[in-house]
Order: C-alpha cells, then structure tokens, then sequence
DNA sequence: ACCTGAACACCGTTCAAGT
DNA sequence: ACCTGAACACCGTTCAAGT
C-alpha cells in the first residue's frame, strides 16, 4: 500500500516553542546586547510577526525570565567534597559562566527571582553556603557577604570592555597632575589582570567563611 | 530720570542650564526609576520641549552622566584618621547615598567612568585604599576586593522592594518541601536585616584588607 | 490553536524654521 | 543664542481578523 510521504513543507518552521524562544533571545543578546532583544527583532529572527510571541510569553519581561533559567542552568554547583572547595568551584563556574553571556548576565543581578528553575538555583546556592554548619542567622551572613562580592566581581566581569557591540574604550590614560592615585593605580587594574584580582578576593573571602564557622564550632 | 523697572515675564522660566537639566533628571528619576527618564518628561518638567535640552547636553546618555556626577558628590571619602576607620565611614557614606537615590544608583555601576567629577572620585578611592601602604599591585588587589564587596552589597540596597513604583513583592513564601535550604535561611535574608549584613560582610572585608597590609609591612 | 496586520501610545534624535 | 514643531525610524502591546 503506498503512503504518501509526509507532504515537504516548503515554508518548513518549526512550531514556536517557549524553549525556542529562549534560545534565540539568548543568542540575539549576545550579539546585539540586552536593549538589542526587541520583540520585533527576536520575531524577526524565528521568522515569525512579532505579536506571534505573545502567544507562547506574557510579554518582554517573561522572554527574560526564559533567558535568566537558561543562564542559572550553566551554573555547576558541586555536592561532593569539602565546602570551602565547593564554594570555590561554584564561584569559578559563576566566572565561566558570566564571561561566556556578558551581556545577559546584568539579568541575574537586576531583576528578581520567580520561575521553578531560580528558585531551586537559590536553593542550591543557600544548601552549599549551608554547609559552613552555622546557624540560619549565620548562614545568611555568609551569604551576603559571599554573594555581594560575586555580584560585584562578575558584574565588573560582564560590563568589561572588547565585546561585540561595547563602545566603551579601555580605562583612558589620566593625566597623573590631576589624578596621582588613579595614575599609579589605574594600570594595575586592566581587565587582563581580572582572573587574578578575582582568584585574590574570592580566596580571602573563603578564608572569612572558614573562620567564621571555626569561631562558632 | 526714570528708570523703566525690568519687565516682569509674565512667563519667568529661568534659563535651561546643566545644572538645572541635572537636578530634573534626579528627581524625575527617584519618582519614574530610571526608564522613566524620558527626553520628552524631563523637557515637561523644565516647561521646556525637549528638543531644547539637546542644545545643553548631547544626548540622553549625557544627561545620565550629569546625573552619575550628583550621585559621586555625594559620597564622603574622609581624610582624617586610621585608614580602617576611613574605609569603613566612605562605605557607610556610599550607603547612605545608595539609599537616598535607590533609583539612580544602578548608573555608577553599570556606565564608564568619564568627566572630571567621576575621574576625581576614582583618584580619591585609589587614594585613600593606598594608605594601606602595599605597593601599585597590591594596592589594585584590595581596591577590586572592596570594591566589588560594596557594589554588590549596594546594588543589592538599589534594588530592594518597597520603593516608589518598585512593584517586586518581598520573598514570597517558599515552599520548603521543594526548596527546603531556601526555606530554611530565607527568613534571615529579609531587607531589614540588610543593614547587619551589610556591616559583617564590611568588616571581614577591613579585616581582609588590614591582615594584607600587615603581611607585607 | 496559532499566527497576522493594523493601530495606539510611546521612544531618541535630526533638521529646518522661528524669535 | 536659544527654543520650537514636524518628522523619522523605532519601541511594547492590544485587538480584531484571518487560517
């Protein structure tokens, strides 16, 4: 019995999905930057009228939430082996991370966390800082501190200049009259130095969990 | 001989000036947030068009570096005393400004550092992170620890709830079925613990600072 | 059920024109 | 010199209509 093939269609789009939305709101980021995902754009880019979007995302801001699970989703948090190396390789993969989505990262730090996925991602994060063995008062102290500093860090990390699309020059040479501090300390502040001056504080902040789990055993 | 008195505009708009664009925009600002910094509302609120600003300023982006340097004269980097104690009082000072422009504050972390006032600020940073007495290197080490413990911790104060048009609800409940660690330390990581939290995570980071200083003297 | 097209109420910015 | 008005090329989102 002859089936007919199924008919090739020439027009062939997938169906619209919220994960294929998420994928090319992340890409479109990536090369054009968060103000560059415009739902016209993004449209554009799966071939589709803008407004067919909002059949699958209530509106710009859930596109973002989509591109936040994704990113929170790269993030490695190891279960095995002593905490404060847990911490670290946790950091160290935030930096991977954040330096592979720069321009996507700022959602992590400027909007707040709502879907199943950021929810369980700060879970994690409160599980691993829970392990210190301080009490919930204390382990929350850990975790601002731990946390406001890798806000800060990778923020840094992700605004960093030599990006598609980032116009902002390298730190200007200053004119050492007017700034003498900034002169003799701005050049040892290069991006190209970031790993290292990332390696330094994140290790003195370890050092400050330790003790501080120390003093209350 | 009589004078004819000057001629009392019944119109008496002063004249459009930087300074009075900038000290709009901040206002406007604390009451919109930042997107609500409009080139047409920001002309409104000066009872101007708003083409008329582009003839004080070069663009959008220009009027938020006005802003970026009301924001910088602000903080106060204190000249007297152990360097501690001024580190400790210019974090508490930047505080203090985060918390007076929530909305505005997200600006000095996220746009280059550029005019004269923001270049100033930098040199009295680095200068005051030099008393520490390392050299160049060092000194670079402990201003990107500092400084990227305050940016986190201040932008964290930015963007906290309950601020005019800031419709971001408190931590909602947890379900501490699903996200049992959350659930656990959640309740300690209320803002109005912000300020505790703030002051340990400063004072490990003083602590950091001080042991580096001592190491290498 | 899913996608479209036109429309609404906005943006930043340019430019020629007014006073 | 300073301000204006109209216009251009965009936004996010609504809504009625198509298939």
């Amino acid at each position: 019995m002859a089936v007919t093939a199924p008919k090739p269609r020439t027009r062939s789009r997938l169906p619209l999905s919220r994960d294929r939305i998420a994928r090319a709101a992340l890409d479109l980021i990536a090369r054009k930057g968060l103000e560059g995902l415009t739902m016209r754009a993004l449209g554009a880019k799966l071939k589709v009228e803008a407004m067919s979007l909002y059949h699958h995302v209530p509106s710009r801001d859930g596109v973002l939430d989509l591109v936040m699970d994704l990113l929170v989703a790269e993030v490695e948090i190891p279960s095995e082996g002593p905490w404060p190396d847990r911490i670290r390789k946790t950091a160290w993969s935030h930096r991977e991370a954040a330096l592979r989505h720069p321009h996507a990262w700022p959602l992590l730090l400027t909007r707040p966390y709502t879907t199943e996925a950021q929810l369980a991602y700060c879970d994690r994060l409160c599980a691993l800082v829970g392990e210190a063995g301080l009490d919930p008062q204390g382990t929350a102290l850990l975790f601002r501190l731990v946390g406001h500093y890798l806000d800060g860090a990778l923020l840094y990390t992700a605004l960093g200049p030599g990006r598609v699309h980032d116009p902002a020059p390298p730190p200007a040479p200053v004119d050492p009259e007017r700034f003498p501090a900034l002169a003799r300390v701005g050049p040892h502040l290069r991006r190209q130095l970031a790993d290292a001056h990332f390696e330094f504080g994140l290790e003195r902040i370890i050092e400050a969990c330790v003790r501080a789990a120390k003093r209350k055993a």
